[in-house]
DNA sequence: CTTACTGCAAATCTTTTGCAACGTC
DNA sequence: GACGTTGCAAAAGATTTGCAGTAAG
């Protein structure tokens, strides 16, 4: 059960947020792509093909919003750039798989991490609200090209 | 068993890299900081009190070779910064607590990730190398101080 | 002595910010 | 109509690069 986009809407009204024509469009881009993991650009890339006019400080203000309210998630790969996706996926304990070849990256679930976290909790005093897990490697297609 | 500086050296002059003494000093800072995840700033700033003459580009530079060399590990806390620790440290298999509160990083150390790695090979046909295992949350200070 | 390395400054790239005009509520 | 929001351009911060001089092997 995903949040629709007016369900999404409705979160900014409740913060005082102003649903603003940009923000509904930034916002569709995730739902249009929803399997990438989209840098600030990207999306600039994307909305600026029907909505020229969308300014990139626009976007990024957008995506600092939307990530504060938790619609998104911010992830970096070591590319340099910030990258965003629908924070719902991350409780769903989505992991990434990046190919260090290709840089393709690629998803998998698992909840095993759970019992880790509370096993931290009680060893180190640390209260875990959210971990990330990256596994680095080669993709089915780069094993055979290596 | 980890490694001395003077092996790392002979590292380096293996891949036919010259032993400067900028290299050496920054190399040498990682062993006077070994707890800690420096930034390429923060590296410049230390070896500058003893040797105001080393440039930060020089440090860039040598941390880029020090990581394609495994010498050094990259990592980013999501604060903008590259950081950079022993990559030795990465074989332990320990991970980042972050407070997102303060920012404190804290380390662990787990080695339950292998068996996800084995599992995750036969299930997605992808060839872990790697892993990357951060958690967010509140320290102990941060705790009482909410 | 050759070729890699350094320091500096300029360039690049991502992200942030100031400000006047604009649009939502 | 008030005040949050936008677009633009400029600023800021991290990292990279060009180049002439320097030094390791």
């Amino acid at each position: 059960m995903r949040p629709t986009f007016n369900s999404l809407c409705a979160k900014l009204q409740q913060k005082a947020y102003k649903i603003t024509p940009q923000r509904q469009i930034i916002l569709k881009a995730f739902f249009d792509h929803e399997q990438r993991h989209l840098s600030a650009e990207e999306i600039h890339g994307i909305v600026k093909q029907n909505h020229p006019e969308i300014g990139l400080a626009t976007v990024y203000r957008t995506l600092e919003i939307l990530a504060n309210l938790d619609i998104l998630h911010k992830i970096e790969f070591g590319d340099g750039r910030t990258r965003y996706e629908f924070a719902e996926a991350e409780v769903h304990h989505h992991h990434h798989l990046i190919c260090i070849n290709c840089g393709k990256v690629m998803e998998f679930n698992d909840d095993l991490l759970e019992s880790l976290e509370t096993w931290i909790a009680k060893k180190t005093n640390f209260l875990v609200v959210d971990h990330q897990l990256k596994f680095y490697g080669y993709c089915k297609d780069c094993q055979c090209r290596e």
